[in-house]
DNA sequence: CTCTACCCTTAACCTAGATTAAGAAATCAT
DNA sequence: ATGATTTCTTAATCTAGGTTAAGGGTAGAG
């Protein structure tokens, strides 16, 4: 069944009994997604919260002048969502695009509240899963004041080595806050620097 | 007794039974903290999730030249930790200070672990308030990608009315990310075209 | 297979914000 | 109250990273 790559996830937090497994019915939706495609637009409501099967994800604001900037990416066995417009179901200000083509599970607010309802570790779970995002980006927003771009570049590649070589580098430049010029211009100095 | 503080404001989010209130017990210990005292300091273990009653703290780290970048301030009814050392036990790479003499509640890894237990529902309650300062932390994020100093310091006056008339601007400024210098001169700015 | 759209690089010039230094103003502890 | 410590401001100079422009490379849809 398709939610079976979410439960097996969540598992590896806490095991679920049966009768709560039960419960995800299909509340979860597969969907397949085509490269570039996206799964929520700046403007519309965030309706779910997705589960990354396969594939992978951008999440980005545009500002006032048109320039796009990614604040989070998501791979297989990710997360990712608008959590502020999810939960308020308010228009979103973000984007979530596919960045290859994927497979995603997702699930409406209505559905995954009924399981914090009736599955109450799920709270836990993603309590969990949150705080580690929270450390994350609290680390990012830290490196961000403190580091030039190629110390940011540099612990990128370190810390996502999954990543780095599936994404085009100029994804990867708005990730770390530079133009991809400037991107390029710090990997020839490391490249002559070694 | 010194948990009324905390129990009302989670209160705030999900009405407690009796029974569950009574657990609280005096897992939460009350301490006053003087202006400048340090209730983390890096390389400690975060050994507290703290609650403040009265007073205002910043957390912040220290980059390799020495330089103080503030990520977090706190005041009533708001939490601060380094969740990752908290939740690891592990030392932490931040300091949180106080900025003004005041009072927390402060609980420990331990007796918080036995609250969620015996108290499912404050699960949900605290992933809500992570949920929380997690997308506050994001549209930081995006912000300092996308604005310029001046923009950053006019939303902190709008979204921050309670902290700026309180919070030295040499702090503001550790916050925006730039130098108190740079800062005056936002204001000067700021002041002349208006 | 190919052509179109994207992606990467280089280089010249430009700007937001950093650095340094120094004086004035405000606040704190005693 | 008063000296000591912080805080705020100004101004000159400097630099990380942005902007613009243009050429060459690569990959995906048909």
């Amino acid at each position: 069944m398709s939610n079976q790559a979410v439960i097996q996830h969540l598992e590896s937090f806490i095991p679920l009994k049966g009768s709560e497994k039960a419960l995800f019915g299909d509340r979860f939706v597969t969907r397949p997604v085509k490269r570039r495609e996206k799964i929520l637009v700046a403007g519309e409501v965030c309706k779910y919260y997705t589960f990354v099967v396969e594939g992978c994800f951008r999440m980005f604001g545009v500002d006032d002048k048109g320039f796009e900037h990614n604040i989070q990416f998501a791979a297989e066995k990710d997360w990712i969502a608008d959590i502020g417009s999810f939960h308020t179901q308010k228009p979103s200000q973000l984007n979530i695009e596919a960045l290859e083509a994927g497979l995603v599970l997702q699930i409406k607010q209505q559905d995954l509240y009924f399981l914090y309802k009736n599955i109450p570790k799920l709270n836990m779970i993603f309590k969990v899963l949150i705080e580690l995002k929270y450390i994350e980006l609290q680390n990012r927003v830290l490196q961000n004041f403190s580091s030039t771009a190629e110390q940011r570049y540099l612990s990128f590649l370190e810390q996502y080595p999954h990543l780095f070589n599936r994404l085009p580098n100029t994804q990867i430049a708005s990730y770390l806050g530079i133009t991809p010029e400037f991107l390029s211009k710090v990997r020839k100095n490391i490249q002559s620097n070694r």
